[in-house]
RNA sequence: GGGCUCGUAGCUCAGUUGGUUAGAGCGCUACGUUGACAUCGUAGAGGUCACAGGUUCGAGUCCUGUCGGGCCCACCA
């Protein structure tokens, strides 16, 4: 049964339709696909979005990219996984619902309390996971909903406190002091990537310290100073590295140690610095190195504290305006620099500015040598999959960049102060500490407030949604773990490759001594038209939603999946999906048309069984259809999603709507030939367009397309061709169309106007005479065609000149015009034949270059020579 | 400061290991309803490949430098 298309392709009353039938056929889940045992697998886990808002444009090319890769491999008859899910997203979702609670009732979180609290964490959440789910269907994504999870969903708690307690057993996982950023007003550490700097004009103190003079912006942390700094190869303080000095304060006189470390900036103030262990990150690392001790003397509300005297209890702004003074006072201030520029650590979420403390945390040791990954840490394993190519970056340049990162990596800071998220598995009794997955049973246990970084239960992503731990007894995968894991391909944005991917690979090593994936492809972003990065406040963001209902799904995925090559940024126009849709339209009207013009018993042959071909257009788009597969295979093995696309429309548009089918309308018959190519191509095209695609053929078809077969390029191959090159004598038709059509337009003949051609090839005059009948009705507006292998040039016609071919049009000829389009020709040629004749003159190049080239150098020159002859015989005719 | 990346037609971008007269789509110009498609067709114009050197028989492609965008990381005592 074949249903009557509309005249034009309205892809809001199929796309919903379309979709849950996907769905309801099971395919999304690979345990519904009818595989053989020996099915290779494909398995994708989706980025899952955080639940903070709507998905963007970013995340539809995502999706896209993602739902492309796994419908073509289960086309291809892989087991194909694509896992979805959504992430809590911790100290960003926290902070979108503080700000809505503020907004909304004036509520803080401290004042609904933390049990309440969350349950407006959970309440906001539910929505937005909705509208998030909802807006994936919507793109078409093949995901198996069966599998669905949730970074924070009981499984996943699981997981990770079961993560937590191993890591801790293994000594991991440690609590200990550093330097953390800590925010006076929302009384938590923040990650280094939740800091942001602001540029100001500061106060810039040059004091006078014992023997130095030295610069500083901070002159209240002298009271925390434990030593002075030196540059190794600084001359001018050299004799007085190692020494103990007695340094007089506005407290008294204190001692400071001398050390030599490379972190000083020798050129910048006098090359000397104090260093306060407590209060800078530098000072800390410098302390580190040198076994200084520490004293800390700003609190957790950003105060003096008791061990400060007289300023205990001061801000350290009024502390820094009272020390001043003091100094001043006691001459200790030798000048101040008052238009010193700096950049300002602030909180990114209230501004306020961060004070560097010392604060009991719990890390992540990443260069502990651990037993379970044969006594190598695990940096060095995360470095080592990259190293020996078991993970591999596309592109290349990534590898790079991850590696440096890893080399250069910290021990990782895990805890957070806020509510929602894992809270940590520890429990506190006194002196007594509790690790577990399960709370102690005893009473009295208090366990720790804090909760996780967002990362550690993301960084488990592809095994926690696999099943682990119940799926790991033994060091022994089971189910769905051992199924699918490693996974093949994570696809993401090049942005969080430190965050993300770094994590998922240490925390794959630790929990089963493998690799999470294969291969990591990162796409670029996706800009606004102008290359601004699209966000929130700027305004500039687009809800994938709306350009579905203007343009439908389909358009929405081809714009964003081509335009752009791997790792490259890309911008983002509607006018893009306006084109795209345009395109789809055309393949819905390629479809009506083949529908027009096929008889009903060919509808139902098999994809994969060839027509029989009986003209040289046949052999043609046969060919044609043939190298297509070919290059959209190859290109989408490496990534190149817009290359395959191109390709695939280059087919389409160029070679089947513009040649294919008018010649159909010329020599009849091509019903079996014709719904072979729509058959293989809705195929090829069927991972980029799905509901269009699945829509066409669904009307022809009870089954679905998403499980046909991927047509294998080698098995057509061999298009039959006796005689010449199908392609290449084709191609001489084309042209021959071209020039004539050409020609017309030039001389501004009028379309009605019907001109007589006489052509002459030696040749070619059989291969023409044959297809005769192509050329007089291809809009070439002929009256008559004569084809000779040589005769007597046509004395008031139009000349043109192909190669080997002469073409004459008689009829209508302005002979002044021709002149000029003759002459025009004549120059061009004339100046490449000077440019081909130097090249081939120059001794270097013709005993360098290998003669492939010298050979085909010296063809090209020949048929200039040859096309110029005839030019300049025809010119002197006129 | 370190690293990465981009600069090719008016616009958005391709251009595989150096080797035809540097390509596509859109836009623009002219013409046009031909058995699917005006969400269409035919034809055309349009480029010192950012700039300056270098390597090479040969450079959009490789190297160095300059200028101009973008991103990441570190740091600002």
């Amino acid at each position: 049964m074949i249903q009557e298309l509309d005249k034009t392709y309205n892809p809001s009353i199929h796309e919903d339709e379309i979709y849950q039938k996907w769905e309801k056929s099971g395919f999304f889940n690979p345990d519904n696909l009818n595989l053989s045992k020996e099915a290779p697998n494909y398995t994708i886990v989706l980025p899952p979005p955080n639940i903070t808002d709507k998905l963007h444009m970013g995340h539809a090319a995502t999706l896209a990219i993602e739902d492309l890769l796994i419908r073509y491999h289960r086309l291809r008859g892989f087991r194909t996984l694509w896992l979805p899910g959504t992430d809590h997203a911790a100290i960003a979702t926290q902070n979108v619902v503080e700000k809505k609670l503020l907004k909304e009732c004036g509520q803080t979180r401290h004042g609904l309390g933390r049990e309440k609290f969350l349950a407006e964490v959970w309440k906001f959440l539910e929505v937005t996971q909705g509208e998030i789910l909802h807006q994936t269907r919507k793109m078409g994504a093949s995901l198996d909903w069966s599998r669905l999870a949730f970074t924070l969903d009981e499984p996943r708690q699981l997981a990770v406190r079961t993560m937590f307690k191993a890591m801790y057993d293994e000594g991991v996982i440690y609590r200990g002091e550093r330097i953390v950023n800590w925010c006076p007003r929302c009384h938590s550490t923040l990650a280094d990537d939740e800091v942001e700097y602001k540029e100001e004009k500061a106060k810039l103190y040059w004091i006078k310290y014992g023997p130095f003079v030295l610069a500083t912006s901070r002159p209240e942390t002298k009271l925390g100073d434990t030593a002075v700094a030196v540059h190794p190869d600084d001359d001018r303080y050299k004799d007085l590295v190692g020494k103990e000095l007695d340094i007089p304060g506005v407290l008294g006189n204190f001692k400071v140690v001398v050390v030599a470390d490379k972190a000083v900036d020798i050129a910048f103030g006098s090359g000397a610095i104090k260093v306060t262990p407590a209060h800078s990150f530098v000072d800390n690392e410098i302390a580190g190195r040198h076994h200084l001790p520490s004293k800390k003397i700003i609190d957790e509300d950003g105060r003096m504290m008791a061990n400060c005297g007289k300023y205990a209890g001061l801000t350290t702004q009024e502390a820094r305006t009272a020390i001043v003074d003091d100094m001043s006072a006691m001459g200790l201030i030798d000048h101040i620099d008052e238009d010193y520029l700096h950049s300002t650590a602030v909180c990114y979420r209230c501004g306020t500015v961060i004070e560097p403390l010392p604060s009991r945390q719990w890390f992540i040791a990443v260069d502990k040598k651990i037993a379970r990954l044969g006594g190598q840490s695990l940096k060095e394993k995360a470095l080592a999959a990259a190293a020996n190519g078991e993970i591999k970056f596309i592109p290349e340049r990534f590898d790079k960049r991850y590696r440096d990162w890893m080399a250069n990596l910290h021990d990782w800071c895990i805890s957070r102060q806020i509510w929602f998220g894992h809270q940590i598995p520890v429990w506190y009794r006194g002196a007594e500490t509790y690790v577990g997955i399960t709370p102690p049973v005893e009473t009295g246990w208090v366990q720790d407030p804090d909760t996780l970084d967002t990362w550690f239960s993301s960084g488990m992503w592809t095994f926690s949604t696999l099943g682990w731990p119940a799926n790991y007894q033994d060091n022994k995968k089971s189910g769905d773990l051992a199924r699918f894991h490693p996974t093949q391909v994570l696809e993401t944005g090049y942005e969080i490759i430190t965050l993300w991917v770094s994590r998922m690979i240490m925390m794959s090593f630790f929990a089963l001594g493998e690799i999470p994936f294969q291969k990591v492809y990162l796409h670029g972003m996706l800009l606004d038209q102008h290359g601004k990065k699209m966000s929130k406040s700027k305004g500039n963001g687009v809800n994938p939603l709306d350009m579905i209902a203007k343009f439908g799904t389909d358009a929405t995925r081809l714009a964003v999946l081509t335009g752009s090559t791997p790792g490259n940024d890309s911008r983002f126009s509607e006018d893009k999906v306006e084109m795209k849709r345009n395109f789809i339209n055309k393949l819905w009207n390629i479809s009506r048309f083949i529908f027009s013009a096929t008889e009903e018993k060919f509808f139902s042959v098999p994809a994969d069984q060839r027509p029989v071909v009986r003209t040289l257009a046949d052999r043609w788009i046969m060919d044609s259809l043939c190298s297509t597969m070919a290059v959209v295979d190859q290109q989408l093995a490496n990534f190149n999603f817009s290359l395959a696309a191109e390709e695939l429309q280059d087919f389409t548009y160029n070679k089947l709507a513009d040649w294919y089918l008018e010649i159909a309308k010329v020599e009849k018959d091509k019903g079996e030939i014709l719904i072979y190519i729509l058959k293989n191509l809705l195929i090829l095209w069927h991972p980029f367009i799905p509901f269009v695609t699945e829509t066409i053929w669904g009307s022809f078809n009870d089954s679905l397309l998403m499980v046909e077969k991927w047509p294998a390029a080698v098995s057509h191959q061999a298009v039959d061709g006796e005689g010449a090159d199908p392609k290449e004598e084709f191609k001489q038709i084309i042209k021959l169309i071209q020039a004539i059509r050409n020609a017309r337009s030039e001389h501004k003949i009028e379309p009605a106007r019907k001109l007589a051609a006489t052509v002459y090839s030696q040749k070619m005059a059989a291969v023409l005479a044959a297809q005769q009948e192509l050329i007089l009705n291809l809009r070439t507006g002929l009256s008559s065609l004569e084809i000779l292998p040589s005769g007597a040039k046509i004395e008031k016609a139009i000349a043109i000149p192909l190669g080997e071919i002469e073409v004459y049009l008689s009829g209508a000829v302005d002979e002044q015009a021709e002149k000029i389009r003759l002459g025009k020709e004549r120059n061009r040629l004339e100046e490449l034949i000077v440019k081909q004749e130097g090249k081939l003159n120059n001794q270097d190049f013709i005993s360098r270059a290998p003669e492939k080239i010298v050979a085909a150098e010296k063809d090209k020159l020949a048929a200039y020579r040859l096309e110029l002859a005839k030019i300049i015989k025809i010119i002197a005719s006129l």
